[in-house]
DNA sequence: AATCTATAATAGTATTACTATCATTTTAAA
DNA sequence: TTTAAAATGATAGTAATACTATTATAGATT
């Protein structure tokens, strides 16, 4: 069973709602491929407009800058994760299982329950994990931060928290650890990629040793 | 009692030596007011050239591109918070009080014991916080590491490991555990100026319940 | 049939990220 | 002390980037 998913993104995020129409829908597609191919930095609008077969000033209708556009996509995929999140710890007795299941999302080890034909989530996770901490890294946080521009991803993080005060409702730092578990899963997947030194991971495809990593961190600092 | 400190850099940071002259250490001292003032996307070396009072070409010179001074001065910075964890845990009986060194040492809590006359250590680390990550977070992680230009990251990291492993033998993660604490040590930093509700510490000036909740995460981790 | 909307096509500007040349100043070597 | 070498400054130039503006056209809406 899949579900059908539409999400609805800030406004703030576009001039133009990308998800309206089809040649929207081509710029999100293309720009996840292209952004992961060559990276944000060499990521133009011009190359981008290549991509799709339309032209610079066509994608600038529809974002301010290359900028936003990836605050745009990062954000649909904490949307995204949240929703994931929602559904596969509907149900589930223990907060211990789902700790478990908040590290498998964000490991990217658990089946994806929404269908959005134009976007590639695994590409996406890629982006998320080089590309990502770049939406709020900049001089312009704060006034991104005033639009809502970070809501879902402090929504997750928030949800995230609730989580871990279910298991330990003394516990001092519950965003705090959220936001550390989001970040640290990241970035020890990026380290284990291209500075495996930094990590005790080895180079090899498998992620259970960082997963063991992540709850071995919550586990503990959730212990009284 | 201060101690006069030269670093010696990794001749693949730069075309120019910029510490062996007095050009060159205008250009590093500037560079890093400029890049802490405007953010490193605004910074520019037509704009360095101006504050330091030379030419784009002089400076083109010394660097490459941007993205290599970046580079340069956060592993300057990286190589000096080394030499500042050895000189502060010289002595030290135990492996605990050491780990509580590193922790201060990351959040910028540990009296500065070496002088460096054009380097304002507090703009950089604010530099490291802020823009720092992007030095790796790009598509040629890969070359610059062949060329050693993290060096001094690893070396770091490698240290703070083997304080995690003088408290606990046995514990399977410790290079992860110390990239875990220098990255969420000023991620919390950076959230807690710009996206307090990714954290619990609040929006005043007090590191303090920063420093809680690193010790909690590491001591916690490495508890049997 | 008239009109509104989205897009394409094209052009244009200021800035960025360089590279190249040459004159001049500073430094180091003979 | 002269001479050569190296570093810098001044200036110019190029390709690409990051936009903005204008006009024409195709498609959908009333």
């Amino acid at each position: 069973m899949e579900l059908q998913l539409q999400i609805k993104m800030n406004p703030n995020l576009y001039l133009r709602d990308p998800d309206s129409t089809e040649l929207g829908r081509n710029i999100i597609q293309h720009s996840i491929k292209l952004i992961h191919d060559i990276g944000f930095e060499d990521f133009t609008f011009k190359k981008l407009a290549i991509e799709v077969g339309s032209t610079e000033a066509s994608i600038y209708r529809y974002f301010e800058n290359k900028h936003r556009l990836l605050t745009y996509i990062t954000t649909w995929f904490w949307t995204w994760l949240e929703y994931q999140l929602i559904f596969h710890t509907n149900n589930l007795k223990h907060p211990r299982e789902k700790v478990d299941i908040v590290i498998k999302l964000l490991t990217f080890e658990v089946q994806d329950k929404f269908i959005v034909e134009h976007i590639d989530k695994s590409l996406l996770h890629g982006i998320v994990i080089c590309e990502g901490d770049k939406a709020y890294l900049t001089k312009n946080v704060t006034e991104d931060n005033k639009s809502m521009l970070f809501k879902p991803y402090k929504d997750l993080c928030h949800r995230i928290a609730e989580i871990f005060l279910e298991l330990n409702a003394e516990f001092g730092f519950p965003h705090s650890l959220a936001s550390t578990l989001i970040e640290t899963a990241h970035r020890q997947m990026y380290f284990k990629e291209h500075l495996p030194r930094l990590t005790d991971f080895g180079k090899s495809k498998k992620v259970k040793p960082l997963v063991e990593f992540l709850q071995h961190l919550v586990f503990k600092s959730l212990e009284n």
